[in-house]
DNA sequence: CGTGGGTTTGACTATACTCAACTACGGTGG
DNA sequence: CCACCGTAGTTGAGTATAGTCAAACCCACG
């Protein structure tokens, strides 16, 4: 199922522009509005009292954010580089009050999200360093339509971010892809930019990002 | 928000027993029903072909569960022990077509399994054995109304299982176990029954010497 | 009461973490 | 446009934790 931006007609909405490491919002705030990101990439995440973050899902051009359906936000959003966002205005609990059509369009950003947090457990879940940074590359080069050998990708995120979303040290990750690197996989073009080589992705083929729901 | 049998309305419903290990659906299976846990407990897993299992979440009276928006089960759904279950019959996609009630009934069962899902993203992420262990005892003894200290816990799934959704081995699941039990925090009474010493969980607290009484 | 699978224990290994130092990139200002 | 500086990233060495393999154990089931 698709959304549309008819789905969201009644709410009140307006464009926001947030530079890198802005907070979209913070934990345990007032859930008033639900987000999608036009450009850029926000991440969804949790900060420890030990400073530790745990990042939970990483929301790219298209995707909905924001909607925690019991008013109160359970993990922070912050702008990973500069990103373009929709606000739509809806008082909590978000989603439940508006029109019969964004009732299901809430339902089904509610889906993609369970499909987000269920693909981000199999990709982590029983895998080495080296299989989840080749899960998280699939994933990217997937959202960014990438399929060819040999394709650049670009990363809308720090290594730290993306050491955080893996469950890995930043060190584990650097020396990860150096691996990968020097198993002819990837080449790394700085730091926000990887070749693909291989196209030939089989991490114990777990399947690509698992999508399921309740 | 909380569910009730009358948000359900409309749709045809009846019991289902189902003996422990009994498949209640299985991966990529079409969606044609959801179900709601009356007693026991259901895990909701991934088979991978190497044999290996990732359970993403186990389902305790008053889940709701199977509710996969586009119409394919992307994980199967088993019972960890005998289980009752109320099975909800619902064209896919599951929930879009049902009435108004029932539309904001599954996108808040949705948004539970978001936060269960997350949870279970927070409980694995940053911590050792031992985190996860008390973690996931914390987790248990809350879905079952525990939290006095000395209270008994009642495991309603193998040892197996719950390696599987912490993404420990069954080995280092006993390890761990026996661990917190010379920290006087819990007291393995065989396989099934934990009793919990000490309700001031502290699961960042890592740094007293672990003694090992041999 | 007997059996078999689930669980536990042990020894060893491998992988990722930690701490520390070095490097290089990117943003800023001259 | 270039030089500078600060931060993010990388590299190295050593350690610790959990995985693996193998075997004993024991509980639960028939």
């Amino acid at each position: 199922m698709k959304l549309s931006d008819d789905d969201f007609d009644g709410l009140k909405r307006w464009r926001i522009s947030a530079p890198k490491g802005r907070m979209i919002y913070d934990q345990d705030e007032e859930a008033e509005a639900f987000y999608r990101v036009e450009s850029g990439c926000v991440r969804l995440q949790v900060n420890r009292e030990d400073g530790g973050r745990q990042i939970l899902a990483f929301h790219l051009p298209g995707d909905i954010f924001g909607l925690d359906c019991d008013g109160r936000r359970h993990a922070a959003a912050e702008a990973a580089i500069r990103s373009e966002l929709t606000r739509f205005q809806a008082p909590p609990p978000l989603g439940m009050s508006a029109n019969p059509g964004a009732a299901a369009a809430v339902a089904c950003a509610a889906c993609e999200m369970v499909n987000a947090l269920a693909g981000h457990l199999m990709g982590l879940g029983h895998a080495n360093a080296e299989d989840r940074v080749r899960w998280f590359l699939g994933w990217l080069a997937e959202r960014q339509g990438i399929d060819a050998c040999n394709a650049r990708l670009h990363l809308p995120m720090s290594r730290r971010d993306i050491a955080d979303f893996l469950d890995l040290a930043p060190e584990t990750l650097s020396r990860t892809m150096r691996r990968l690197e020097s198993l002819r996989e990837i080449e790394v073009m700085g730091t926000r930019r990887i070749v693909l080589r291989k196209n030939t992705r089989r991490p114990s083929d777990r399947g690509g990002p698992v999508m399921l729901v309740a």
